[in-house]
DNA sequence: ACGACATTACATCGAATATTGGAATGTTGA
DNA sequence: TCAACATTCCAATATTCGATGTAATGTCGT
């Protein structure tokens, strides 16, 4: 069975210094809560500003509107704050929409072929 | 009900243009191979350079192990080549890479206030 | 073509996740 | 405090996902 090393290049270069069991679990919760149309769709929405929940509300249900916000708010992915009776939602930083914009960029890129 | 539009900004700086629906489901697959531990842990192995399924069997089944790969390349984040009667996994491009230091930075950055 | 080996494909099962209705919580204005 | 409203919490159900054993595929050397 063993025996098919490569070890092609040992960049140094880009250096994220062996990322921990933890680490590794944090990153994959984050990618975890991004993995799913509907959240991002609603990430989508915020980039125009904060919203209050009762505004997301589309044709779903409430509740699940609700449950998805909460999904985005446990992955640090959105903040809120309470205004009167409204919870308004926002992105949490810059940084979300960057790896947001990235990501639909190689989606799209990876798919040319296949056309849309 | 329906009453609290906010609006803030209409920023027009980075900008994706409505992502269509099938913009989201392929975003939100390419997040979902990304959002596992264990997917990551094989990304980031990857990084070394190109390795073959042999090589990359922890403790793990092969057959799971293969899944994981499968995934990762369903959702184009890896690329393979056979030689002789191995096939050599390797990371599609930088871009994923960049994904995935980004999202670490972002995991990392969300949590410092929790202890690690 | 045959036997050995590397890997995938399929089917299954148990675990994790999403949706949703309805009850509960918190907030406001009177 | 009470009524109205915005939102969350809880529980039940439905769906999706991951790990894995086994069968199948593909490749090599002879």
């Amino acid at each position: 069975m063993e025996a098919c090393n490569q070890d092609e290049h040992h960049s140094p270069q880009s250096v994220v210094a062996e990322p921990s069991v933890q680490q590794l679990e944090r990153t994959a919760a984050l990618f975890k809560a991004l993995g799913d149309p509907a959240r991002l769709a609603l990430l989508y929405r915020l980039r125009q500003g904060e919203r209050c929940v009762g505004d997301l509300v589309g044709d779903d249900k409430l509740s699940t509107v609700s449950a998805r916000l909460q999904t985005l708010l446990n992955a640090n992915l959105v903040t809120r704050r309470r205004d009167a009776r409204h919870l308004y939602y926002q992105l949490a930083d810059q940084h979300v929409v960057e790896l947001f914009e990235n990501a639909i960029a190689h989606a799209n890129e990876k798919t040319l072929i296949q056309g849309d």
